[in-house]
DNA sequence: AATGAATGAGCCTTCATTCAT
DNA sequence: AATGAATGAAGGCTCATTCAT
């Protein structure tokens, strides 16, 4: 067995235990005992590497935001008009392997962490704010930047909204619904140049 | 001190106790002892009164979901037309005290815990089967069922979505632009009877 | 409802309930509100009568006692041979009253108690040396001092075996059995005048 | 301080510990903090290698039962004739560190824990079963069927008698006379082939 | 006479974290 | 590199006891 170069496989691997944990667990109400037992390793190493149970939360959130900005971008490189790439994002917010329950208990249970750590808020923060930047980036070439600006809200607070639905259960609509009624809200918006009075009036 | 009567005074000031600290800490992480400090108790009474942790946990559920119903109850008691009511929904889903950042951090850890507690799950689909039913019944007096049921979940979805939004702080739009925007989407779908090819296409 | 004279009724209605409860729960750890709330009182007025659980402990405890002293002397009163009465005994300590389970368990729990508590070792001390010297006295009409106080000892020590095993519920023989057995001894006893060579050369 | 199979060292520590716990506060009132203190270590480590004060008193229990065991089987590899093992048998039952005060004490507690305990209870019928068919194996080669049973139970019941009015201090013999009058008991009964009448006539 | 509101000490238990090996 | 032994703080909960009414 070698004794070097262990650092990233143990990092992994702990990364992966704390995820699975998580979404088992449906909270950040994990030991570092447990998941330490399901990396295979004691809980000293687990200190050891990842530093603390805060560091360790921390680095799979930044693992599971990883995996979703890989999606993104994936789905991005797929495709060319502004239309297919706004489409592409609502795509890869819904792919299976980001809206499996496991990992929208564990979305959830960031933003709750998020109220407490610096950190973990700042993180969701990228995220969201990579996320509005893409959708931005479609929109304003395909209507003026106040509504571009309008719709990138829209559709994010869409997409957060089904993924905490998702959360429910039971109220959820299916995965290909879900898309469905998203990508609805994108047509109708674009299909109005002129946005609408809007307020409660 | 009065010595007759207290536990209804002592239920509610628990539960406010309850709620505050939940806004404080971010998370249902708070500890009976400080709840209790909080309300001026000892943590002895809290469990005489409301009988353990997950139940004072229960309890500040309950009233916030109260108060939501309260609003939305009230609201609509105001207005007649079906557009009306329906904006009256969105009106009290941000609500200035349903929407403040306390209550949303609350909501937010309810629905984590909801991943756990059966009966925080019940809490809170009992929520949103309520708003879904509010909606649709509105909806139904100005579109056909199956739009009716779509745009339900759109908007449901999008109230969400702003809360968990909300949760982030400094990505949140305003309230009033929150509101806004849940409604702009609402008269989006009305305007078209014929609904758009849809999916991903 | 009367307002005065209620002490010995409420102090006996709470010793009753103190019984039940112990031999509910196989042990002294009852709580006071329970008894109370079995009494068909207040947790407070449990210790406005009695003054405190280890006083309530040991009520219940003399009044086992004497339930029990009340049995003896009953039999005794009925027989006037030594050897009527040495059965007496016998009979009135495996009186089904005496014998029944949860009355076992209690004297089992006191024996335990007796262990921390003065008073209740007291107690216990009081029953045994009553219980030694109704033996002795019939006894001494049979034989001479020393067998008798060493038949007295053996009965003794017999009773209270008995006593302890049925508390094992499933190893005890039957109450008739176990009597026959104790009588057995003492009828041995008494055929042999002559004591055996005894200890275990 | 060694940091590799501490296990069974502190394992044994912390059941020797309880032992003398409850020998010291004479009943299972004992706090696995005192424990832990008393065995020289953290209560986390108590609940580490035990699990919980339940299993903690079980173990101590199950060791207790465990010397006793041994005691016999040593004392009967010593011997040859069936009335000689029946005294190794009462020698074994009341060897000092059997009889001693603190285990005895232990013993008493545990009857009272086996009313609530299932465990508990399985223990001391397990040890009661193998006392009652040592007992009865010996007898079976001295006197017929229906007598050994009889005596096998008398001897078991005296056995216990002896240890709870050890309990109780003043009122108990000395070791030897105890020893000698459960012995006189068994030769009692084998001297006379013909049961007596019995009962209570 | 009686209530039950209220306290607070004390217990069991869990867990992140440290550290000797 | 890795273990797991060990600690100790912290939390939930129970309950005897007190006391204002």
């Amino acid at each position: 067995m070698p004794k070097v170069g262990m650092e990233p496989i143990r990092r992994q691997a702990l990364i992966d235990a704390t995820i699975l944990e998580i979404g088992e667990v449906g909270s950040l109400e994990v030991t570092v005992g447990r998941i330490a037992k399901r990396a295979g390793v004691s809980s000293g190493l687990a200190h050891h590497y990842l530093g603390g149970k805060d560091q360790i939360l921390l680095a799979a959130m930044r693992h599971i935001l990883k995996i979703f900005g890989d999606h993104v971008r994936h789905e991005l490189s797929l495709v060319d008009t502004p239309l297919d790439r706004l489409e592409a994002i609502i795509t890869a917010s819904f792919h299976p392997r980001n809206f499996a329950a496991e990992v929208v208990a564990a979305w959830l249970a960031f933003y709750v962490q998020a109220q407490t750590s610096k950190e973990a808020q700042r993180l969701l923060q990228v995220y969201a704010r990579r996320l509005h930047s893409n959708l931005l980036f479609s929109l304003l070439q395909l209507t003026d930047p106040s509504r571009a600006e309008h719709i990138a809200q829209g559709l994010a607070a869409m997409i957060d909204g089904f993924y905490i639905r998702k959360a429910l259960q039971d109220i959820a609509p299916s995965r290909l619904d879900t898309m469905a009624m998203v990508a609805e809200y994108l047509h109708l918006q674009l299909k109005h140049k002129v946005q609408p009075a809007g307020g409660l009036s």
